[in-house]
DNA sequence: TGATATTATGACACCGGTGTCAGATTGGGA
DNA sequence: TCCCAATCTGACACCGGTGTCATAATATCA
């Protein structure tokens, strides 16, 4: 047999028609039984796999994913955010769950991501993944719904924005890490995040956790904030010069762990103790959180459930089927920064 | 215009012929330059793409590589190990360089999984990623041989193995490693990993670390081992063991950096200082290691270069060039746990 | 001017499946 | 025995490109 088996060839063995073949290997009622299990036993023996590519192509359908992930561009290129990459782990096996496969590429958000996937029919939609400004995507997202592409975000929902997305409660995780803090009694606390609505997830996790100093009568100032993208490097030069603008505080919420693991490292190069001085809390429970020194306190997310709820929302979607945006509970996990 | 739109109907707008739009849209030379202009101009007003499933069609090839992913199934299914995630990272962005695309898949070692991705036509060749016992595999290998399926693995080489492998020089690392505790003084050392042929890539470690201290004319002590897989747990428990068992050492080589932060929790459990009492090296050099208290000393391999040579290699494979075995040079990174 | 090479294009088969329709075979009821 | 329904199978068009071959138009040279 030179090349791979076709259906053509399973069929002469069998001695029925190539029809008949593609009938039987899809389990289809129409053929006899004892066609069907000869059928099966020739296509095993000549190690016989359907050809994806034609049947793809006569069905106009994938059974296919595709996953975007778009990183900070600022960040450090040879590292990417272990949050992404947890969420990396649960998508595929959701996708395997549901018998899809899974696609995957990096983009940076400033190159032109156009829908190629879903437009040259390699996938059946689109997860995009990434934290960041998502308002230079704006105009992307509304090609993307104009073209009918079927996709789902994760992250913050953003009220003029007609995507679907998946995500954190952002806001009710930043309200967790409040209570905690406040139940501790460090109620002198800053802020190393992104404030403004660039960020929307930031953003949400700043708002819920003021709302929860505010309901205690308790007021954020505005100066004990520092903004930082959600690397570790930028976390550390977020606290220091806080630090060294000579603010003082006796309690730390970062918007994501990365960002609190360097605001740990520039509070120790400082002398300042964790958790003595400061109360250190993050955000997303990262693999890493429980291993620094002090185990981080810090607000998890699901990702086995996320990647879960994105692949079916996006299924769903596919299916044509209605979806709303979905809100994830938050955990706060208690370790050694705060206690 | 209903659905997508297909190169006839580029044809009909540029008053071309649709083979005529093929060969301009993949520029080639055959095609008049100002039909190819016309023909580009009308493309992109409609929006079009190539449909990828009738070109791979076509052409028999799918610009499309699978890599799968086999993870340790005793390991817990939710973590997946960090240094696994960073090859990820720099595979998919070797493959974005190449112009390939990326399927991502999760195998369970145990899992019977064929060729599924190759002899589908979804993907020209696979990457096989994972540690563990590759004694199982081998069936599986021959196979794939057989069936002149063209692959790459990560990891040892293994004489009788007839397939292409891309590894960390882990004798030479396993050296690194051994020569630095050799110069700190600390030659009563044990051993966290798996020192049996089980697992090739610690074995490798092991060997070069053993020889290592033979050339100086120190012996390792074998009671001083203790198998584990590359998990913190796993490590946890061999070092745990040793230390219950009264074995005493002021020195420690982990064959992975996930075994040596479970080794460091053990050991600070039992009051025993890092690096103190105990020096402790790893290896892999994952994200989490330099955050870890003590930060880890470890043998680094270079993912990036890594993933790049996987890809390189699989396509000089697939274009029928010769390949050969690749090793990559190991670094040691001097941390805290060691000095 | 006629013969030949060069360039640009269109027609058409083909990749390997899937879905539709028509036809063959069998069984049951009248 | 005849008719009709139920069951099973094969023929064939089709998905949307790519590659080959034939041919028309133009250029080149003796």
């Amino acid at each position: 047999m030179k090349g791979k088996a076709t259906s053509f060839d399973i069929a002469h063995y069998a001695g029925v028609s190539q029809s008949t073949v593609s009938r039987a290997l899809r389990n289809s009622p129409l053929v006899n039984e004892e066609t069907r299990r000869r059928v099966h036993e020739v296509a095993k023996q000549l190690n016989y796999k359907v050809d994806k590519n034609a049947s793809n192509l006569r069905t106009q359908q994938s059974s296919t994913l595709a996953l975007l992930l778009f990183e900070d561009p600022t960040s450090d290129e040879s590292q990417i955010n272990p949050f992404f990459l947890a969420m990396l782990g649960s998508i595929t096996r959701a996708c395997a769950k549901e018998g899809y496969d899974l696609l995957v590429s990096f983009q940076s958000s400033s190159s032109d991501w156009q829908a190629d996937y879903e437009d040259s029919h390699r996938a059946d939609g689109l997860i995009l993944l990434g934290y960041g400004d998502y308002l230079d995507y704006q105009p992307k997202f509304k090609t993307l719904i104009d073209q009918h592409t079927k996709f789902v975000c994760w992250g913050a929902s953003v009220d003029n924005r007609p995507d679907l997305t998946v995500s954190c409660d952002n806001y009710g995780g930043g309200k967790l890490a409040a209570e905690h803090l406040l139940a501790t009694g460090r109620t002198d606390c800053a802020f190393i995040g992104d404030a403004s609505d660039h960020s929307p997830e930031f953003f949400a996790r700043y708002q819920g956790f003021k709302d929860a100093f505010l309901a205690k009568g308790v007021a954020l100032n505005e100066r004990k904030m520092a903004n930082a993208i959600s690397t570790e490097e930028s976390g550390y030069h977020a606290t220091r010069s806080l630090i060294a603008n000579n603010i003082r505080f006796n309690s730390l919420f970062a918007a994501s762990d990365l960002i609190a693991i360097g605001a740990i490292r520039a509070l120790k190069e400082a002398k300042i103790k964790v958790p003595d001085d400061v109360h250190v809390v993050g955000f997303d429970n990262i693999a890493v959180a429980s291993f620094v020194n002090p185990p981080l306190t810090t607000v998890q997310q699901d990702t086995t459930l996320a990647g879960q709820m994105l692949v079916d929302n996006l299924l769903k979607l596919i299916r044509g089927e209605d979806v709303e945006n979905t809100f994830l509970p938050p955990r706060l996990i208690i370790r050694g920064s705060s206690v």
